[in-house]
DNA sequence: GGACTATTTAGAATAGTTCTAAATCTTGAC
DNA sequence: GTCAAGATTTAGAACTATTCTAAATAGTCC
């Protein structure tokens, strides 16, 4: 389980989380972070970039792509990348997969996981395993609805 | 399981399959699926383009493209993508999930799955689940002897 | 064999991401 | 407080991955 509550203060979260990376907290990776939790459509780098602009008129995409590295790097936010195209950002870190319609291109997140100890792989000698993504594909509401 | 042999001769399904998606069987797209099925390291486009060019000379960029995109639609290859970064392939279509190395970023197939069935991942009402991508993120044997 | 359609080709165009160099901001030492 | 060192931001160029376009070619069906 997690112990991040969603009403805790998230900076200073995100300060501490930036400085035990070595990294600063500054007013722009502030902005991309609380962009990424004003609304957790899992946006592209680029949405990311027009909605901090919006409220930060200075920033630029070379800065969104490094305060998302940055975000990253730190465990604020995860990295989820589906078929072709840009790579989408979501800052929710607590366990949970991905659904991904195939029609719509929409990302949802379901809290639900498959865990390593559920898991049970077994590897091949000699891997380390750190890490299970489980992606799901199929139908939204909406596009199950329209399909029929 | 999988009732596809590896030592059935892959042209005739590959022929059958194509024509199932209303596809042509075209020597460009023969060929790519060969350099898939010749050395199984999840090539990116450009690899897969580079191989096949130095058995196909005249090959474009743009019919491995299509050949790739033709070859996944009709279910002969699946497409893998992890990260920011290129898109790989692998022609394996038995049920299987990819380890990615971390510190490499190799690709290697592990023979595990995990089904729908046993998954027993409950989905909020309206979504329709087709299939589950699981990849495992960690290190490779040799990544793992150099961190030691 | 001719018409129709699918496929391939080269190269241009686009999208997504990274790099670069200069400017600005922070931090810590004095 | 001031200065130096290092981190970060900025704009824009550069680069990489992918898609598009139009013309040429190859199959297929009658």
């Amino acid at each position: 389980m997690n112990t991040a509550s969603p009403k805790a203060p998230a900076s200073t979260d995100l300060n501490e989380r930036l400085a035990h990376s070595g990294l600063r907290l500054t007013p722009q990776r502030q902005q991309v972070h609380e962009v990424l939790r004003e609304k957790l459509d899992h946006p592209t780098a680029d949405q990311v970039f027009m909605r901090a602009k919006s409220k930060m008129p200075e920033i630029s995409m070379a800065t969104v792509y490094n305060c998302l590295d940055a975000l990253v790097q730190c465990g604020m936010v995860r990295q989820v990348t589906l078929d072709r195209g840009a790579t989408r950002y979501c800052p929710n870190m607590q366990d949970h997969s991905h659904f991904y319609c195939d029609e719509c291109g929409s990302v949802f997140d379901i809290l639900q996981t498959i865990s390593i100890a559920d898991a049970d792989i077994k590897l091949p000698r000699g891997f380390r395993l750190k890490l299970i993504e489980t992606n799901l594909h199929g139908l939204c509401p909406d596009c199950a609805v329209k399909s029929k």
